[in-house]
RNA sequence: GGGCGAAUAGCUCAGUUGGUUAGAGCACCUGCCUUACACGCAGGGUGUCGGGGGUUCGAGUCCCUCUUCGCCCA
């Protein structure tokens, strides 16, 4: 038999670029990420299906490290279930992102001095589909480079043809059944985008503003007046009435009576509501039923005027149909600032203004442009969400769904409860536009399955289609079915849904995730999925998220070129804790992308050095070994691989719920990223490098029967740590795992199979011992700070069949301590004394190094420390109540406890004694 | 204003139904280029578990209260 002095063809420095491009194309040649459909046990084949649905990103987006989080989120699932077993499918896709999409092309033609309507309606959609055709695949380009495991063949769009298709079918539905209807409401309209928002899509932020107080004098008795707050003097020409609250006692004279308007001086009525808040304020409330959804409110309930004096792109308006001519002409035409401006000028000089206060308050704006977002009277469409909520309420509440983190399953369920109606249209061109036709001879309305050529009611082609388009979450809130090409019944339809986990950011629970759960039941009857993930936001070290306009982002396609993608995936998944943010330093790549830089170039060195020594020959195969003739390091790698592989599983799963319901002890368990990227580590690096590796160097040395148990169980640890650790680091996996000795010849680590945990053995604690001595030995050396070239003397002392054992490992004693195990009696004095459990002792021979003072300061200290504890665990055995109180188990454990703490503290003594200092 | 949650090492976080001497990763300190790896090796825990009170044989864990912070919603 000859060993390897040479090292084999390995390279010292892995080369993550070339390496992780090669892998990804060989994945894909080989149709690793394709799923069949008829291998899904729902469609007679014999794998469980397993499957994803990536939240899709916009047409318009690139890569940032927030999709690079939460793509790896998902390819370490459906890596880990493919190689598993399951029929495991991730389906990727792209969003046609309405608004966001038209803003771009908006802006390009502004460039060029155009604007959409200078194109009309058809050309700019075209305009824009070119263009989002264009950039729709560079973020699926893009995932690629991260490893994503997707199955590209299934690529889908929001506004392809067939998932058109599915949102015109469930329109059509929800419009038969009554639950799709238009209404004249106050809505958050965007003067820029010139569309309604839904409320999702109006996000609050904290702005500084003031508190106005308007006084408005009484029609018939000037010297009487009501003072009234408002935050917004601009909409005050649309005011029509003034409330107070019914028992507001300062008031009561005034209800029923008008009051002056102190802008355009028309008489308006003092109405009494209790909807007003006696407290905020001056107790009055001016009513603008056109530009407040509370005050429309109001005003429907006192039968007042709706005039809307803002125009669509936000000036004052006075048109006669809209504004009722309420606006003074030097008003119209000025945008909501300079209006503002010019109405508290006006107000200051006539008297009416009576205070103006700072006023803090929160503002909503357009979530795309961030524009103050007016609420404004409009004609919508809406869908009436109660009927919806109720199926989706319930199977969170009964745990065919669960969220992860548990806390966010109480907001959806206060959100559910209080749902309100979804504003489904958009006032913009880019989008599904609603298919409902009036006809213009019969006012017959309807929503048509296929584009009408006549009218369904009275026959005639006098048909006129809806001009708005729908929100794009209308098409988005169907993507687990209708990418699997619902409403067809497809085969993968059938085999693929109910999908499994929906991986996505807390923040788009309402927008997205609640709704698909609803439109999951409303349309196929069940959940679209039985968990929810929602996983932390990246942020910069201050903790703010990351974002264009700060500055503080990371791409990720620089960290792949700086470090590899598995480097990535390591850094983002370690830090993954549940519901936790991941903080990342923008200004030092380095440092925040070292703990995966670091694990990488560990891992590859690992398996570099371990393949060196195994060699290139054939290994018996590990079922296959004599474990009579293991060592006690052999059982102890191998207890510590169950551990792992253990650690492993119960981080990652269940992958779902054995009976269709989350049993409760299961409702919150998985989908520890973290742990399961630490478990992996931790064995290879901690357990198998340090410790296993190095145990077997010598053994490697000589031919025989030791050697070959050595090699294959480094084989086989090996083996089994790359497969635990490929999802998280696909490519250096697989890079290693082809190295093995006996790898077949077109094999792939991506459909290995998971590593199944072996039985522990119970002829390991030996090693423990070992692992202890060595390092107390280590310790001393550090202590008295002799060099590592220095090789010592150490005597062991103990009970006989324990140091019988460990000085069969004296040549691990010797290269992992650097102590020559001495035979004989140990010296009593001039030597450094280590106290391990079970009575084992050990004695460093060390003139002129040690020192006895120290030593004995160091013995007393330990046994004092340990009497203090012992004294308190005495004092909790002497004390009746706990004896009789705690249970058996406890109180035993205790007592033997107390037995060995005692054996402890006599041998320390006697050690002190025996030094004589 | 309403709701939910958090406060444990310098940082980010674990800590099961209350029960050993409260842990991990990173950072940090000390010593080492010990023939795979300095992106490494060895050694080191640096803590009044936010403050106060209570329940209990026993509290990081349960209850009350105060303080601070975060998120969601109006």
């Amino acid at each position: 038999m000859t060993i390897p002095d040479e090292p084999t063809e390995i390279p010292a420095q892995y080369d993550a670029g070339a390496t992780e491009r090669a892998l990804y194309q060989e994945w894909e040649a080989a149709g690793v990420f394709h799923a069949d459909a008829a291998q899904s046990a729902r469609s007679g084949g014999k794998r469980a299906p397993y499957t994803l649905v990536m939240p899709p990103p916009n047409v318009t987006a690139i890569l940032h490290v927030g999709h690079g989080l939460n793509n790896t989120v998902q390819d370490v699932l459906v890596r880990w279930r493919r190689m598993a077993g399951d029929d495991a499918l991730w389906v990727p896709g792209t969003d046609h992102a309405g608004i966001a999409t038209q803003n771009v092309v908006e802006k390009q033609l502004a460039a060029e001095g155009k604007s959409r309507d200078d194109l009309g309606r058809e050309a700019f959609v075209e305009r824009v589909r070119g263009f989002a055709d264009e950039t729709r695949d560079s973020i699926l380009q893009q995932l690629r480079v991260i490893g994503s495991s997707a199955d590209w063949t299934r690529t889908a769009y929001t506004f392809s043809p067939e998932l058109s298709r599915a949102v015109r079918e469930v329109f059509v539905r929800l419009y038969d059944d009554g639950l799709i209807y238009r209404g004249h409401r106050v809505i958050h309209w965007c003067s820029r985008c010139l569309t309604s928002l839904s409320d999702e899509e109006a996000e609050f932020h904290d702005e500084d503003g003031s508190l106005f107080t308007v006084r408005y004098p009484l029609a018939d008795d000037p010297e009487k007046f009501i003072d009234v707050a408002t935050t917004r003097p601009e909409t005050l020409t649309g005011d029509v009435a003034v409330a107070v609250h019914p028992e507001d006692e300062r008031y009561t004279a005034f209800i029923g009576r008008n009051v002056r308007h102190p802008v355009n001086g028309l008489p308006i009525p003092v109405i009494a509501d209790d909807y007003v808040d006696k407290e905020f304020g001056t107790g009055a409330l001016k009513i603008t039923p056109a530009h407040d959804p509370n005050d429309f409110e109001v005003g429907k309930r006192h039968k007042l005027p709706q005039p809307v004096i803002l125009s669509a792109d936000g000036h004052l308006q006075n048109d006669p149909a809209d504004a009722l001519d309420r606006t003074p002409t030097d008003i119209v035409g000025l945008d909501r600032k300079a209006a503002r401006d010019l109405i508290v000028r006006k107000l200051k000089a006539s008297g009416a203004l009576i205070d103006r206060k700072n006023h803090r308050h929160a503002v909503r704006h357009c979530y795309r442009c961030d524009t103050v977002v007016e609420p404004r009277l409009s004609d919508q469409w809406f869908v009436k969400m109660a009927p919806l909520a109720k199926p989706a309420l319930e199977a969170v509440r009964d745990g065919r769904i669960r969220i992860l983190p548990e806390r966010h399953e109480a907001v959806y369920m206060q959100w559910m409860e209080n749902i309100r109606d979804w504003n489904i249209s958009r006032q913009i061109w880019w989008g599904h536009r609603i298919p409902v036709w009036k006809c213009e001879a019969c006012a017959f309305e309807k929503a048509y399955r296929e584009d009408p050529a006549v009218c369904a009611e009275c026959g005639k082609d006098k048909l006129r289609q809806d001009p708005d388009v729908l929100d794009t979450w209308f098409s988005s809130w169907l993507w687990p079915f209708s990418t699997l090409g619902w409403p067809e019944a497809t085969p993968d339809l059938k085999a693929f849904y109910p999908t499994d986990v929906l991986v996505t950011a807390p923040e788009i629970l309402f927008f997205w995730v609640a709704r698909m759960i609803m439109a999951g039941f409303y349309c196929l009857g069940e959940a679209p999925f039985h968990t929810v993930y929602l996983h932390g936001t990246v942020r910069d070290m201050e903790h703010r998220k990351m974002s264009k306009s700060l500055g503080n982002g990371i791409d990720p396609l620089v960290v792949v070129e700086k470090f590899g993608a598995d480097a990535l995936r390591y850094t983002l998944m370690q830090g993954m804790g549940l519901g936790v943010d991941v903080m990342l330093d923008p200004a030092d790549l380095d440092k925040s992308f070292a703990p995966g830089r670091n694990f990488a170039t560990k891992l590859w060195n690992i398996g570099r050095f371990l393949l060196m020594q195994v060699g290139t020959e054939p290994v018996i195969p590990f079922e296959k070994l004599d474990r009579s003739a293991f060592r006690s390091a052999d059982h102890w790698i191998i207890n510590c691989l169950a551990d792992a592989i253990d650690a492993c599983d119960s981080a990652l799963g269940p992958a779902r719920p054995a009976s269709g319901l989350w049993p409760h002890a299961e409702r919150q368990a998985g989908m520890r990223l973290d742990e399961y990227s630490e478990s992996a580590r931790r064995f290879v690096w901690n357990e198998l490098a340090d410790w296993y590796v190095e145990a077997c160097k010598g053994r490697l040395m000589q031919a025989g029967a030791d050697r070959e148990i050595a090699r294959s169980i480094l084989v086989h640890a090996f083996d089994q740590a790359l497969r635990l650790l490929h999802p998280v680091m696909p490519f250096i996996t697989e890079s290693l795992w082809r190295r093995l000795p006996g790898h077949v010849e077109g094999s792939l680590i991506a459909t290995a199979k998971w590593p199944v945990r072996p039985a522990r053995h119970n002829a390991e604690p030996s090693f423990s011992h070992l692992q202890g001595a060595i390092q107390a030995i280590r310790q001393l050396r550090s202590d008295y700070a002799i060099p590592p070239a220095q090789i010592v003397s150490a005597y062991l002392t103990g009970p006989d069949a324990l140091t019988a054992f460990l000085r069969e490992d004296h040549a691990l004693f010797a290269r992992l301590a650097r102590v020559e195990l001495a035979e004989g009696t140990a010296p009593a004095t001039a030597a450094a004394h280590v106290v391990l459990p079970k009575g084992l002792e050990l004695v460093l021979p060390l003139a002129g190094i040690v020192d006895l003072e120290k030593e004995s300061a160091k013995l007393k200290n330990e046994a004092g420390g340990l009497e203090k504890q012992l004294s308190a665990l005495r004092g909790r055995l002497a004390n009746e109540k706990f004896t009789s109180k705690a249970p058996p188990e406890l109180v035993d454990a205790e007592r033997a406890k107390e037995r060995e703490w005692t054996a402890r503290v006599e041998q320390l003594h006697a050690k002190v004694k025996e030094l004589g200092v």
